[in-house]
DNA sequence: ATTTATGCAAATCGTTTGCAAACCT
DNA sequence: AGGTTTGCAAACGATTTGCATAAAT
């Protein structure tokens, strides 16, 4: 399967998440989940702007949200003052984490050992049924210095 | 020992660090710990000033931001508008993670089991490893519906 | 034609900051 | 006195919203 075949799909499956949510996949919004499989990370709305700065920031906030209820994409609050949105897990295929630079507020990706993941699973599962919280996500990520900043 | 003892063997330290700062442990750095406390879970702002009405609200931001600063508080940033407080883990003694009610906003604490924590703890530092990236703090966090809210 | 999306500018709201009075030491 | 903390009100900045125009169906 080609990247172009992947790029696709993806379209296809955020239309059709969209279409079930009532929503039209307009080219605004096919441009930003174009924008975010290319970037694959976690970028914020500044960012986005950056790559594209003909978006208007409002639409921007407005088609991401849209995207976000139609759960085509996630968004993450980290420790600094902005949010950042990327592909629901679903679309991209892997279950990762994230690891937060607090000296430049980058995030990025990384997974663990499907067995570290399976345990935690079931400690996530014993939490819920102890406490008759209703889990929908959980996060497990790493805060610290990127390589770069701490260079 | 008891509780009382507890209270003030906790603001010794929350003196100390805040002298090793150089910061003063003054009488509303001293109320706000105290209060942290006595909440036991990690609370907003508003929440503190509802406990504490005749609290000027700049200087609740501010005094919080020293105290964390010290190593005394800290802040936590989940997925609303505000961002919560809790007293740092190493003066309540015990390693905790956060259950984030989407629907209320409510955060409260729960532990995992001792050896799930270990493997995390392993997975962690094989990543640190890998990536280069100094980890500080590891965030485990179950983000849903708390059992009051699904009722 | 009617509904939905877009872009601009203005509003919102948690948080930060300037400044003068109160408080240490 | 000299430096710090406090409280008020104003400023800040990320995000949201009102409204008029432009697409889409």
């Amino acid at each position: 399967m080609t990247s172009h075949d992947h790029l696709a799909e993806l379209h296809e499956q955020a239309a059709d998440r969209l279409h079930g949510d009532g929503q039209r996949y307009t080219p605004q919004r096919r441009l930003l989940v174009g924008l975010l499989a290319e970037l694959d990370q976690p970028v914020t709305i500044p960012q986005l702007l950056e790559h594209q700065p003909d978006l208007a920031q409002s639409s921007a906030y407005r088609n991401l949200a849209v995207l976000e209820r139609a759960g085509v994409v996630h968004r993450i609050v980290t420790t600094d003052e902005f949010a950042r949105y990327e592909l629901t897990e679903d679309l991209t295929q892997h279950h990762h984490h994230h690891l937060i630079c607090e000296s430049c507020g980058d995030v990025s990706d990384f997974t663990v050992p499907h067995q570290v993941e399976a345990d935690l699973e079931a400690a996530v599962a014993k939490v819920a049924r102890r406490t008759g919280f209703t889990v929908t996500d959980h996060r497990f990520d790493l805060v610290g210095t990127c390589a770069r900043c701490s260079a």
